[in-house]
DNA sequence: AAGTAAACGAGACGGTACGTCGTGTCTTCCG
DNA sequence: CGGAAGACACGACGTACCGTCTCGTTTACTT
């Protein structure tokens, strides 16, 4: 087990262990039986240590094209929820995001290891299932996705509440019957 | 001009010049001409301050009964975009929500001061869409209203991107054609 | 009972508790129900106070005329020893001294306070004894006082210990078989 | 020149300049251009430090063996002049003496550093003097080191008055000429 | 007896120093 | 010779007292 992998994990079990505001890089050093210098020769600072060492293993969102657009839907909703409300993302997100406020590289790092690949990802089954007609040719799939992601993640944040299976469904249901639709162009 | 008055607002100064992590209660004791024990007599620690800072004057929902539903439901969602793209938020919102992870009490005083009072008047300008059948009998109006922030908040945090008032229009007027529906019960 | 009388008391009571280090203003105007500025409006810091405090009931130094100097001049040793062996002194006095160097209006107080009307008297004595012809002429008085005062003080200072009644006759003893002169003048 | 360097003789500057109730910690890790923890790594609080620094280059007792005791034992007296009139010990002994009334583990290391040593030197003198007759067998020697000592000290303390070499030898004298004895035994 | 002034308790206030902790850089020395 | 160990400069933390300053509220003296 080389150092790297000894500093992500360590890293992680302290995230899990302590929450993000305690987690030192000496303490995670320290613990990995590593020298700090180890760790600032990877990653610049505590932030981009946690968001590489959570970064992996994350939900992916599911792209089979199953004919059924209507269930591909559904189980897009289901890996937002699945993600935002997994337990790392839920200790570190909010932290990231604040840490990340003064650092614009680090912020479009996040966002793009984070957010942009699963909503590409989620764009192509909502693509599809417009292809299909299941949606309307001029659908806002942008700000379904964002409305899916900011309610789960809203949740999440302020409320504590993840959204339960039943919600999700009902959600997309609705959205699916009425989506947004995109400006007149 | 007395202490607290002085500290507030030198707090909301310091807070848009140099951002949330650049703010030091030493920092704003001494802009403040005021003792650091006078800042810590009054909040425990510094989310506690920049909450208390940030929490007036932020925009309020409009709750006025209007006989025009539909105009209603867009000025209460233009409110929330206001709300969550207003700079006092975008800059401490998120440094907050890291930083009270670590404490519950301010969690929920943080919840109750930005968010619950708003959420509940939001939640009687639906209702009454509800009532007037704008809306149906079982519309979920908390999930619609979860999916509104969170759409406004997701795209503020992620894209630095605020919704325009096109925009909101159109995410408004695809929820009332379907809303979200209450579980069977 | 007084503030005045409340507030030395106090003092004398914490000082004994506590010692000087841990003594604070504030504590003992809260120990004595009296407010900060009515301590400072009779005293203008913490040696003062303690000084004043310290200053009463001190063991005076004996000068009763007996005929028989050789004894008299043992009292005066021995209570040279029981005021620098006295609790408050060995106290007090070492941080007093210290917080004295600040301010020469305090040292004089201190000295002419606690230092000079002993030495006073036991000079008298002695000049007594010279009359007598018990020490010669030329006996210098003061640096005699001085070698007394200095060796009690100095072994209570630093070895904690105090001079016991056969260890000051000798040392009286010696002194008075062969005192130091004056210079030839 | 490292750190331990730099801050010993930026506080022997500083408590020179400023004296030692000026002195602070904070202070002179800034003027050492070091940082505070660096201090506080070595010592654990500012007599510490201060002991530390001033413990060095004072004045030593002589002990070479010249054949004249005479000689010897002024000598001896004129280097505990020296010794307590030094600039050094007179800014801090004081204040060195009081800040150690709290702690008896600093207490013991200053008697150690700057009295036990300088006690044993002189013993060896004085006995010396005792073994070629200048003195008698039964001479009290440390009651007669500490005689001088404190005479000098006390004179430095409370009247700021050095004694003068003219002074010290006729201290000497008379103590040679009838030295206080050792108890009967 | 009422009115007024002084002294008082309480404690907020601007400041200064404390001693601790974490950062990110740098050096030393061991395997 | 690469990496652990940790010293280092820096700067913020939250605490403790300082000495000054308002506040009301007793007291106790004047009228």
């Amino acid at each position: 087990m080389d150092a790297r992998e000894r500093i992500l994990s360590t890293t992680l079990a302290v995230l899990a262990r302590d929450g993000y505001s305690k987690l030192t890089i000496g303490g995670v050093a320290a613990e990995a039986r590593v020298g700090k210098a180890t760790i600032y020769r990877s990653w610049p600072n505590k932030p981009a240590l946690v968001l590489d060492a959570v970064r992996e293993e994350l939900p992916a969102i599911p792209n089979e094209d199953t004919g059924d657009s209507n269930a591909e839907l559904i189980s897009v909703a289901h890996a937002l929820a699945d993600l935002y409300c997994s337990q790392k993302i839920r200790v570190a997100l909010p932290a990231l995001m604040a840490d990340v406020a003064d650092d614009s590289g680090l912020r479009s790092f996040l966002t793009e290891n984070l957010i942009d690949g699963r909503k590409a990802t989620s764009y192509q089954v909502l693509a599809r299932a417009v292809e299909r007609g299941v949606l309307p040719e001029d659908t806002d799939i942008s700000l379904i996705l964002d409305c899916w992601a900011g309610a789960i993640l809203f949740r999440s944040l302020f409320f504590e509440e993840n959204l339960d299976e039943d919600t999700v469904r009902r959600m997309v249901e609705a959205t699916v019957a009425s989506p947004p639709r995109l400006p007149a162009a």
